[in-house]
RNA sequence: GCCCGGGUGGCGAAACUGGUAGACGCAUGGGACUUAAAAUCCCAUGGGAGGCAACUCCCGUGCAGGUUCGAAUCCUGCCCUGGGCACCA
């Protein structure tokens, strides 16, 4: 032990993450695997900042995942690549006056180095950048894909603009109507033709699905509510001019309560509806409307507006006529952009017709609530025929009833939107598009793709409202592939989400440019055995892989529909009670740390920090702990290294057997802190028992593997091992020695403990109450007392009622 | 407003299915080693009261109730906090 090295982690970790890559350690057989494991994180979008302590914590709680895989006999495949493409790079580039054709790759440059610094056991043969035109090839071949089977498609849809940037703004940029960049510029409202994936058509297939996926509970609540599913009715409402007004409503039971009409001031039926004398106002209300951007429309004021279009509808329940109005807290884009109000059973309508002095008529009865009265627990009132009916028995009549009049029908609604792809900007795949003014648009020919993202020097957005792209004369004009005349080429870019929603498909067929992935790859890899991301992508990015999927799937390119049948979300790392960002400036880099500490040490001490699926606050002082158990770990496997064999003390082999399972348990279901606690107490008892032996220390040193994988390494070799630790075998347990012979019962009086007794495994509760009654300290609290009844726990408590 | 989490020592956190609350680590205090410091090692450490002492007792898991022999854990109501959604008809 005296002569023992010292531990120098940044020696041993250069030394292990270079012999990995000599002996092609972390590149399983892709082709021919025993056990195929698909180990899989989300990639990171490779920020100027580097890496930061976030996406280290991400990376390593996957990887000590993979990495227990491979211990336990998988072949783990444990790809990583660069979400690289974006208005994150574009914007960033724009404000330093770099170019992001040329920063990217800078990025990806240090991303690179810091992952291969901190262990991960990837495999770099197929690492991936969405940038890279070998991979947006395949991008745009799905769009392709998709053109043709009519799920692409083009669409005038609202969007964010911002008149300083002259640009299109994405939702997330819009910070309470001004622009981001902005902060004093209001954000306005363009209508603009876009292209669309229609993934409400998978709406009830996505919803349904989440049922039997393995996923996260917090994230398939969150996918759920996205969705939004609601049951209802469509129901039709009848203008003396001819034209019918249809509303989707929840509640058709309250139809005969719904005394005036609102439609979206951009609902198509508002110019035939409008008589002339309201004409100027409902002119002037729907301008203002359109100047508000959609953002604040929704959020912003909740203080109701509204013109009255001068006209009339019929409700088909009571045959009365109801004035029709326009507002903008009616939405176009849910459900038919037109309801009927029911101010008595609504709250929004109800304070809309309390500001505008509409009638409110009350139709549903609850004991003891004030309108309105939301509630569909009630009874039907002032409702003809239907009087005295529950709510969800009268809904369901009165859709009958006016279904046989040919006015309704029950209609399931969600919220979900189709997917705008469209970006009006440079640093994206181009959309592979020939616009022709005698085709119409037509796709670019699979054998010309892909369509390469040109260099453009300035590629500012300009005041004209169209990408960038457009400028390039000699990329813009192209001979349209169907009929040869003069086209253009369409010059928006996809969407970042949509480069992200198939990567996963192309890491293992990385070297096949003659398709986006091989058949026989796939079938092998797929679908991803276990997905670790978190939980900022819940929504966005897992439902549009599992849309991506699951149409690729009945275009009849993969044999399966979900793509990450296991999914686990980890928690964020929080700095001084902060997310950690930019704009707080308390974004930590680990690099500092690991020169400092070493890569296992701040692999280890991350993962010490709190839950992994919860996340954890980082805090500079909790650090040294992690290190002086990787020293004192690094002394015994020296120690025993030295030392002759012996057996191991009961104490030392029963706590050995416990350890084993409880690590063995914890890092399965990603509880990496209480694994790495329980490591800790055996190599106290190691210790304590003075007894640092090759039998004590080399099952140790497996299970330690996953999480330090440097020093796991370099001490497995220092026990005389040739081979990598990677290739041994999970050590296993014996549930009896880890159970033990005696075991420690907690005697209780009147439900407070009161004593403790030593009693061999498995005694009766007899025995156990007379070993209890002859102790003085326990006696004195039962006092001669009659006992009245006894509860007894085999093995840990029996519990003494007087 | 709606939907998820979470509230436990000075701090990060443990606690199986209701069964010894605070494992493990940090920090702090004391001691050993050292000329000294650092490092390392040993001991103590939820709060309070009593005792020279080994020890003994009381209180304690956001708050107020409840169920139970027994509640951090289950139930009811409330407070605080993190995240997501938000005029979705």
């Amino acid at each position: 032990m005296k002569n023992a090295p010292t531990y120098e982690p940044a020696a041993v970790e250069a030394r292990w993450q270079r012999l990995w890559e000599e002996r092609h350690v972390n590149e399983p057989d892709v082709d021919r695997p025993r056990r195929p494991f698909y180990n899989l994180m989300m990639f990171p979008y490779p920020s100027a900042e580097g890496l930061h302590v976030g996406n280290m914590f991400a990376f390593t709680g996957a990887d000590i995942y993979g990495r227990f895989k491979r211990l336990a006999g998988y072949d783990v495949f444990e790809p990583i690549g660069f979400d690289a493409f974006g208005i994150h790079s574009e914007n960033y580039a724009l404000s330093i006056g770099a170019h992001p054709a040329k920063l990217i790759p800078q990025n990806i440059a240090t991303f690179r180095r810091q992952l291969r610094r901190f262990g991960g056991m990837f495999d770099w043969r197929h690492e991936l950048s969405t940038t890279d035109p070998r991979y947006y090839k395949w991008t745009q071949w799905l769009f392709l894909q998709f053109f043709k089977a009519g799920l692409a498609f083009r669409k005038r849809a609202a969007v964010n603009w911002c008149p300083a940037c002259k640009t299109v703004l994405a939702n997330e940029q819009v910070i309470n109507g001004y622009c981001e960049r902005h902060p004093d510029v209001r954000v306005e409202q363009r209508f603009l033709e876009q292209w669309f994936f229609a993934i409400t058509r998978y709406a009830e297939r996505l919803l349904r699905n989440l049922d039997a996926l393995d996923w996260s509970e917090s994230t398939v609540a969150m996918q759920r509510n996205w969705i939004g599913r609601s049951e209802g009715a469509e129901l039709a409402f009848e203008t003396p001019g001819g034209a019918v007004i249809t509303v989707f409503t929840t509640r058709p039971d309250t139809v005969f309560g719904a005394t005036y009409m609102v439609l979206a001031p951009e609902h198509p039926l508002v110019d035939e509806l409008t008589a002339d004398e309201q004409r100027p106002v409902v002119n002037a209300y729907r301008r203002e409307v359109q100047t508000k951007d959609i953002v604040s429309r929704k959020v912003g004021e909740k203080t109701k507006t509204g013109v009255f279009l001068g006209s009339y509808a019929r409700n088909p329940a009571t045959g009365e006529a109801i004035p029709v109005w326009i507002a903008d807290y009616v939405l176009m884009e849910y459900g038919t952009g037109a309801i009927m109000a029911v101010p008595a059973h609504d709250e929004r309508d109800f304070e809309f017709a309390q500001q505008f002095k509409l009638p409110i008529v009350q139709v549903v009865r609850l004991q003891g609530q004030a309108l309105p009265i939301v509630s569909e627990e009630g009874v039907l009132m002032h409702s003809g025929q239907f009087n005295g009916l529950t709510c969800r028995d009268g809904a369901q009549r009165i859709v009958q009833w006016l279904a046989g009049k040919g006015l309704a029908k029950a209609q399931v609604q969600y919220r979900l939107h189709d997917w705008c792809i469209s970006r009006q900007r440079y640093w994206g795949p181009p959309i592979p598009i020939i616009h022709c003014d005698r085709c119409g648009p037509v796709g670019v020919p699979e054998k010309d793709l892909p369509v390469e993202l040109p260099f453009i020097e300035d590629f500012r957005p300009d005041d004209t409202g169209v990408s960038p792209l457009a400028r390039h004369r000699e990329w813009y004009f192209v001979k349209c592939p169907q009929c040869g005349a003069l086209g253009r080429r369409e010059t928006d870019v996809s969407d970042t989400f949509l480069d992200s929603a198939w990567y996963f498909l192309r890491y293992p067929s990385t070297e096949f440019d003659d398709r986006p992935w091989d058949p026989q790859r796939t079938k092998t890899w797929l679908p991803v055995t276990t997905y670790i991301g978190g939980n900022e992508h819940a929504v966005l990015h897992l439902l549009y892989s599992r849309f991506v999927t699951m149409a690729l799937r009945e275009l009849g390119h993969l044999h399966f529909e979900e793509p990450f049948p296991k999914l686990r979300a980890h928690g964020l790392i929080i700095k001084d009670g902060a997310k950690m960002s930019k704009s707080r400036g308390n974004v930590v880099i680990p690099d500092a740390y690991i020169q400092k500490w070493g890569a296992d040490t701040v692999r280890m001490y991350l993962m010490f920090l709190g839950p992994f699926q919860e996340g954890g606050d980082f805090r500079d002082e909790g650090i040294t702990g992690i290190r002086r158990f990787l020293d004192k770990v690094w002394a015994l496997a020296h120690e025993a290294a030295a030392a002759k064999a012996r057996p191991l003390p009961p104490a030392v082999e029963q706590k050995l057997h416990q350890t084993i399972k409880k690590v063995t348990a914890d890092t399965e279901s990603l509880n990496y802190n209480t694994a790495i606690a329980a490591m800790m107490e055996y190599v106290n008892e190691v210790r304590s028992a003075d007894c640092g032996v090759r039998s004590a220390m080399e099952p140790l040193l497996v299970l330690l593997a996953p999480y330090a994988p440097h020093l796991a390494e370099e001490l497995w070799g220092a026990l005389g091992h040739g081979e990598t630790i990677f290739t041994a075998p999970w050590p296993g347990y014996d549930d009896r020695i880890a159970a033990g012979g005696d075991v420690e019962i907690a005697v209780q009086v009147n439900g407070k403990l009161r004593g403790l007794i030593n009693v061999p495994r498995g005694t009766s509760q007899d025995d156990v109450v007379k070993r209890a009654l002859a102790d003085a300290g326990i006696r004195k609290f039962v006092d001669g007392k009659p006992l009245r009844k006894v509860v007894y726990v085999q093995d840990r408590l029996v519990n003494l009622v007087v």
